[in-house]
RNA sequence: UGGGCUAUAGCCAAGAGGUUAAGGCAUCGGACUUUGACUCCGACAUCGAAGGUUCGAAUCCUUCUAGCCCAGCCA
């Protein structure tokens, strides 16, 4: 796969800021509000904010959004700062919102006093029966016209806990009749006594979202503060702040798509259903495309970097399959990751002429392509295990590449065995395999009288390890059309297979295999002393299917 | 039907009046192969529609059509 990194409209804007000296240089930021995990979709914003710096020689910033308490939670700073570290975006500050509630406060006051913001009595309810809907624009409130020393004062009150929560709000004076429903005098700071996880209990009031985000970016000098589509019709209220509060630097909010996963569960509240519910095992099941979920099933981080850069940042919204990122996953693990024989769904291979009490130890490059990976020692006995797919009593039709009886394949690193027989067990599988191999035809030796029926994989039985195989399956119905909900999970998107992988294997810690002729699989930590855990982190590609 | 956006192949996505309309994923051929993998070769679009401007339009104009977002004291 050539690599691609495609242009986009937003390196634009930011080489021609600095051609023009409009920046010296840049500064970007990922703001996630602490109230959950984050996700697939959230790593085009953490990825691009942190290359964007970096291409062009600026500063990221990780920012925390926390400007409302109840909804927030220390536990998902934690956890978003452990995703974040994962990726390998290292951010050069971390700030939170929080750190200039004061500064906010005091910005808000002066646009008190410039007669720019009023403290409204309004209910909640009246307020928005005040602002009209989409085509009907809105009424002043009464309140519209208190005069500065009486706001100041009211202001103050706010902030000093005078008032019950919702009992006022402090609003920006602005055009209750604007096009822009947005503009039509939105509120800038409610009164809510909640615990901030930051901030404890120092106040009572907290700004609002469309307020305090422009004088974050502005207080940290960021110079393209890049958001989702959906902020678009909020540009103007971003703009009016950052001007009317007579902020230094004036950033520019730039909308970008979101990136959508087709046939994935993304909506925070659906997931954290799902977990409660125990479909899936916790917020990183590897089903999940939370990044810890990704994580967990093995993704490479630079997988999704690739994966980010080859989509983009276009304006438009899609929803792109799943397929692109496993072709990125399988690109960055096929080099850096020990290929070794698994056996999945094993059938016992029982080499009748060869010695019983002998056993002998033959030696495996880990990886054709690296050999920096260095070498194994793989074992061979009369006693083996194939994958039962591997096996068919008679050979379907020219195409099968596999054992049948009569016919000889190649074990890989190994010798060639021919089937002779078989036994079944009571539900008339097959149960065992009797085979003979042949010494001459021994992996190295030159051997080229014979081609063998194709090449397999095998795992001597009297050396082999017990392990789990996790193979996961999307967790949304690929079939199921209308909007994803409930009925479209995919109940057997887990399935669990018994099996083995090589004796002499030792994997380290969430190490990633690729499984010949099988996929990439990562220790999972449910392993133990007595079983492997290996999830699949996605499948080799096959043309198997479409040939037969 | 108020405002703000979007529309290029099955899926993403470059493209800024003159290019054979990049590239990736997927698909289909073929070569190679001790992984039916990898790799390599090859195939695969007239740009939402209709008009217009121009010697020349995916790019400019007009009108349509389709989809997304906005009426939280959420972000």
């Amino acid at each position: 796969m050539k690599k691609m990194d495609n242009k986009n409209f937003i390196r634009r804007i930011i080489e021609e800021d600095l051609s023009n000296q409009k920046h010296e240089k840049i500064a970007t930021r990922f703001p996630p509000e602490p109230n959950g995990l984050m996700h697939l979709g959230h790593a085009r914003a953490i990825v691009m904010n942190y290359i964007l710096s970096k291409d062009y020689g600026g500063t990221f910033n990780l920012r925390f959004d926390d400007t409302n308490p109840i909804k927030e939670d220390v536990m998902y700073v934690e956890g978003i700062k452990r995703d974040i570290a994962w990726l390998g975006c290292y951010w050069d500050n971390l700030y939170y919102a929080s750190d200039y509630f004061q500064e906010m406060y005091e910005r808000a006051m002066l646009l008190v006093k410039k007669g720019l913001a009023y403290v409204c009595d309004l209910s909640a309810e009246e307020i928005k029966d005040y602002r009209g809907d989409l085509k009907t624009p809105g009424k002043n409130s009464p309140y519209k016209d208190r005069s500065i020393e009486e706001n100041i004062k009211l202001f103050k009150g706010m902030k000093n806990g005078l008032y019950q929560d919702g009992e006022k709000v402090l609003r920006a004076k602005i055009d209750m009749a604007s096009p822009n429903i947005n503009m039509r005098d939105p509120i800038i700071y409610r009164i809510q006594r909640a615990y901030h996880h930051n901030t404890k209990d120092a106040w009572c009031i907290y700004p609002m979202y469309d307020f305090a985000h422009p004088l974050e970016d502005a207080i940290e000098g960021i110079t393209h503060s890049l958001c989702s589509l959906e902020f678009e019709d909020h540009r103007p209220l971003y703009d009016w702040f950052v001007k009317h509060c007579e902020m230094e630097n004036a950033p520019r909010q730039i909308e970008f798509g979101k990136l959508k996963i087709a046939n994935e569960i993304s909506g925070k509240r659906f997931i954290r259903k799902l977990v409660d519910d125990g479909v899936v095992d916790g917020w990183d099941d590897p089903r999940l495309i939370t990044l810890s979920g990704l994580r967990r099933r093995g993704v490479p981080p630079l997988a999704i970097h690739d994966f980010i850069k080859a989509l983009g940042l276009p304006k438009s919204e899609g929803e792109t399959e799943m397929h692109m990122l496993d072709e990125f996953i399988r690109h960055r693990l096929k080099i850096e990751s020990r290929r070794i024989h698994a056996v999945i769904d094993p059938i016992k291979v029982i080499v009748t002429n060869y010695p019983d009490d002998q056993r002998e130890t033959l030696t495996a490059l880990n990886n054709k392509e690296n050999e920096a990976l260095g070498e194994r020692a793989l074992t061979f006995s009369n006693e083996l295990y194939i994958e039962r797919e591997d096996f068919l009593e008679t050979k379907p039709n020219k195409k099968w590449k596999r054992l049948s009886l009569g016919l000889e394949v190649r074990l890989m690193h190994a010798y060639f065995i021919k089937a002779n027989e078989v036994e079944y067990d009571e539900n008339n599988q097959v149960k065992t395999i009797y085979a003979t191999y042949d010494s001459e035809t021994k992996s190295g030796s030159g051997f080229n009288a014979r081609k063998p029926n194709g090449n397999i994989h095998f795992v001597d039985a009297k050396n082999a390890k017990p392990t789990e195989f996790r193979l996961y399956e999307s967790l949304v119905d690929p079939d199921y059309d209308s909007d994803i909900d409930e009925e479209a999970i995919n109940k057997n998107s887990k399935i669990i297979k018994r099996g083995f992988i090589e004796g002499n294997i030792t994997p380290e810690e969430r190490e990633s295999f690729q499984f010949t002729r099988q996929g990439y699989f990562t220790l999972d930590q449910d392993s133990n002393a007595q079983t492997l855990v290996f999830n699949r982190t996605v499948a080799l590609r096959s043309s198997f299917k479409s040939k037969r």
